[in-house]
DNA sequence: CATTGCTGTCATGGA
DNA sequence: GCTCCATGACAGCAA
C-alpha cells in the first residue's frame, strides 16, 4: 500500500528504486536482475532502504492479513462451521491473482482495467476483512499496468522502460505478492482447524516463499504455497508474464472474473504442471470424472476442454480445497492420489454429500486421530460417504461454504449495477454445478465402490503406505509382516485394523448371503422334487389300488367258479352259505363246512 | 410416500 | 485369549 503511494511521490527515482527493488527480489527467486538496473545501480542505498520499507510493510500487511484470517477462523470455530469459507475464497484467489497479472500485461498503461483489480480486491476483501489494507493498494495498481514489461522483460524493457512503467511493473510485482500472499491465508482460513493434528508438512518451499510469505502458510497450505513459490520462482522473474499471458489475455475479459476462474487450469498449465497442477488438478479431474466426463489420467488436467470447464466450474473450486488440504494434511504420496483418481467417485460422492449434511461441521475436530470407528460415525452420517476426507479436513471439505465462498467471491465480480449478467451465470455454476454433479456420481456408483473408496480415502487420510486390498486380502502371517515392516500410529493401526476387520466381514457376508442364496435355491429344488414324488408316489397308490380291486374281482368270480363246479356224494351243488373254500400254505385246497366252523367256535369258546 | 432389494457393518457365537 | 469365520440383525440407499 505505502509502497505505491511512495513511487508516486518520487515517481521516476523512487519508481525506479521501487523497480530496482523487485527485480532484485525477482533475481533472489531467479531473475536476471542486471538487465534493469544499469540506470540505477547508483542509488543503491536509497533502493535498499526502500526495500526495506517494502519488506516492513509486506510484513505488516501479512499480519494484518494474519490477524484477520485468525479472528474469522476464531469466528468459524466458535460456530463450528467456519470450514467452508477458506476453500471457496482459497480457489478464486489462484485464478484471480493470475489473471490480474494477465490483465495488467494485456491491458498495460490504457487499459489498466480497474474493475478487474477492484474485483480482485473485492474477492479477496470479501474473503479476509484484512482487505481494506490491501484495497489502498490497488488503485495504484491499476494505473500501472505495465507488468507485462516488468514481468515478461527484465531483460528487454527494462533498458528502455520508462519510469511510469517500471512503477507498473513493481505495482503489478507487488500486487502479485499480495495475491500470492492471499491465497495462503485463504488455504490458513481452511486449514486453521487442522492445525494442531496437522504436522509440518514437507511442503515447504522455503526458496520460493520468500520474504512474504508467512512461514505458517505452508503449514496450513503446503499444495497452495507450492503454488505461490512456484508463481513467485517462474512466473515474477521471467517468467511471470510468459505463463499467464498465453492463456488469459485472450481470454479473459478484465471484468469477467468468472472467465478467469474458468480459466484457471489453463493458467495452472503453464505454471508447473507438476505442483500446481498436481495440487490443483487432481480435484479437477476427479470433478470431470464425477460429473461423468471421459476419466481423466493423472495427468490429463491440462487436457481438459475450456468448455467442461466452464460447464463444471462449481466443481473446480470444491474440488481444489479438498486436495489442497489433503496435500496440507501430509504429503500425499502418488498412490494415494491415484486411488484418489479412482476413488474419485468417492470423493464425488463426499462433495454432494458433504454439502448436504451438516455432521461435517460438527464433526470437523480437526483431530486425525480418530480412530476408524470414529471416522465410521463420521461416515455413517446419511450423505456422508464422501465426507470422509471432509471429516479429516473439516475446513477445507464444507462444500456449503464453498459455495458461500464462491458466491460471495463472485459478488464482487458482479458490482450490482455495473455486471448483472455475471450473478446469473456465477449463482448457476456454483450452486448448480458443483453440487449436483457430484450427488448424481456418487449415487450412480455402487455402494461398494463408495465403500472401497471410502476405506481407501480414510487410509489415504491417514497416509497409510497400504492398499486396501493389501489390508483385507493378504494373509494373516503376511499382513502382520507388513505391518511391523512399517512404523504406524495407533490411528492408523486402529484404522488397519479396521478396514481389514469391515472388509472380511464383508467377504463373509457376501459369501454367507451367497450360500444363503444358494441354500435357498436348493431347498427350493428339493421342495419341488419332493413335490414330484409325491404326486408319482400318489399316482401309483392309485394305480396300484385299481389293480388290486381288480385281482380281488377276479378272485372272487374265480372262488365261485370254482366253488359251483363242487358236488356232493348226490350230485348236489354245496350251498356257498354252508361251505367254502380254503387253501392250505402247501397249495392244497379244502371245502370247509361254514357250520362246522360256526359250531366249532362255540365249542373252542 | 411406502415398499423392496441390495449392501455394508456390527454384534455374537462357534471353531 | 486371540483370530477367523459365519450369521442374524440393523441401517442406509436406490429403484
Amino acid at each position: 500500500m505505502m509502497e505505491i503511494e511512495l513511487p508516486k511521490m518520487h515517481q521516476s527515482q523512487q519508481d525506479m528504486d521501487l523497480i530496482d527493488i523487485l527485480w532484485r527480489q525477482d533475481i533472489d527467486l531467479g531473475a536476471g536482475r542486471e538487465v534493469f538496473d544499469y540506470s540505477h545501480r547508483q542509488k543503491e542505498s536509497a533502493l535498499q532502504r526502500q526495500r526495506a520499507l517494502e519488506e516492513e510493510k509486506r510484513q505488516h500487511l501479512l499480519r494484518e492479513q494474519e490477524k484477520a484470517l485468525l479472528a474469522q477462523l476464531q469466528l468459524d470455530e466458535e460456530t463450528g462451521e467456519f470450514v467452508p469459507r477458506p476453500p471457496a475464497a482459497a480457489q478464486p484467489p489462484p485464478p484471480a491473482a493470475p489473471a490480474e497479472v494477465t490483465q495488467n500485461g494485456l491491458f498495460t498503461e490504457d487499459d489498466g482495467n480497474p474493475l478487474s483489480f477492484d474485483e480482485c480486491m473485492q474477492l479477496l476483501a470479501e474473503s479476509f476483512p484484512l482487505v481494506e489494507a490491501i484495497e489502498t493498494t490497488p488503485p495504484p495498481l491499476d494505473a500501472p499496468t505495465s507488468v507485462p514489461a516488468g514481468s515478461d522483460g527484465p531483460d528487454m524493457m527494462v533498458p528502455s522502460q520508462s519510469p511510469l512503467p517500471q512503477q507498473k511493473t513493481s505495482q503489478d510485482l507487488e500486487q502479485a505478492w499480495l495475491e500470492l500472499l492471499s491465497i495462503p491465508e485463504l488455504q490458513q482460513c481452511l486449514n486453521m482447524q487442522m492445525e494442531e493434528a496437522l504436522e509440518p508438512t514437507s511442503f515447504n518451499p522455503a526458496g520460493a516463499q520468500t520474504e512474504l510469505q508467512d512461514p505458517n502458510y505452508n503449514f496450513y497450505m503446503p499444495g497452495l504455497t507450492d503454488m505461490v513459490a512456484n508463481t513467485a520462482d517462474t512466473v515474477c522473474p521471467a517468467g511471470y508474464l510468459n505463463t499467464f499471458e498465453g492463456p488469459l489475455p485472450s481470454i479473459i475479459p478484465p471484468d469477467n472474473l468468472n472467465q478467469m476462474t474458468l480459466k484457471a487450469p489453463e493458467m495452472n498449465a503453464g505454471f508447473s504442471p507438476d505442483g500446481f497442477c498436481d495440487m490443483f488438478y487432481p480435484g479437477l479431474v476427479n470433478a470431470k470424472v464425477d460429473s461423468g466426463a471421459a476419466p481423466v489420467a493423472a495427468g490429463g488436467n491440462a487436457a481438459l476442454p475450456l468448455a467442461e470447464l466452464q460447464s463444471a466450474p462449481p466443481l473446480k473450486p470444491a474440488d481444489v480445497p479438498e486436495f489442497a488440504l489433503e496435500e496440507g494434511f501430509e504429503s500425499r504420496k502418488p498412490e494415494a492420489e491415484a486411488e484418489f483418481a479412482d476413488s474419485d467417485s468417492g470423493l464425488s460422492l463426499d462433495a454432494s454429500p458433504n454439502a448436504s449434511s451438516p455432521e461435517k461441521s460438527t464433526c470437523g475436530d480437526g483431530s486425525f486421530g480418530f480412530s476408524d470407528s470414529d471416522v465410521e460415525e463420521m461416515d455413517s452420517d446419511p450423505g456422508s460417504t464422501e465426507s470422509d476426507v471432509s471429516d479429516m479436513f473439516p475446513l477445507t471439505f464444507n462444500p456449503d461454504a464453498y459455495q458461500t465462498a464462491t458466491s460471495v467471491a463472485t459478488p464482487p465480480a458482479q458490482p450490482p449495477e455495473a455486471k448483472p449478467e455475471r450473478p446469473k451465470t456465477e449463482p448457476e455454476e456454483g450452486s448448480g454445478h458443483d453440487k449436483r454433479p457430484f450427488t448424481k456420481d456418487k449415487h450412480g456408483k455402487r455402494r461398494g465402490e463408495s465403500r472401497l473408496s471410502r476405506d481407501e480415502q480414510r487410509a489415504q487420510a491417514l497416509h497409510i503406505p497400504f492398499t486396501v486390498d493389501m489390508i483385507i486380502n493378504l494373509p494373516v502371517d503376511d499382513f502382520n509382516e507388513m505391518m511391523s515392516r512399517q512404523q504406524l500410529n495407533e490411528a492408523q493401526l486402529a484404522l488397519v485394523r479396521d478396514i481389514r476387520r469391515r472388509g472380511k466381514n464383508k467377504v463373509a457376508a457376501q459369501n454367507c448371503r451367497k450360500r444363503k442364496m444358494e441354500n435357498i435355491v436348493g431347498l427350493e429344488y428339493e421342495l419341488d422334487s419332493l413335490k414330484e414324488e409325491r404326486e408319482r408316489l400318489l399316482r401309483e397308490k392309485t394305480e396300484t389300488g385299481s389293480s388290486l380291486r381288480e385281482m380281488k374281482k377276479q378272485l372272487s368270480s374265480l372262488y365261485l367258479e370254482v366253488f359251483s363246479l363242487l358236488r356232493d356224494e348226490n350230485g348236489k351243488p354245496y350251498s356257498p352259505n354252508e361251505y367254502s373254500l380254503q387253501q392250505t400254505s402247501d397249495g392244497t385246497v379244502f371245502l370247509v363246512p361254514r357250520i362246522k366252523k360256526t359250531l366249532i367256535k362255540p365249542e373252542g369258546n
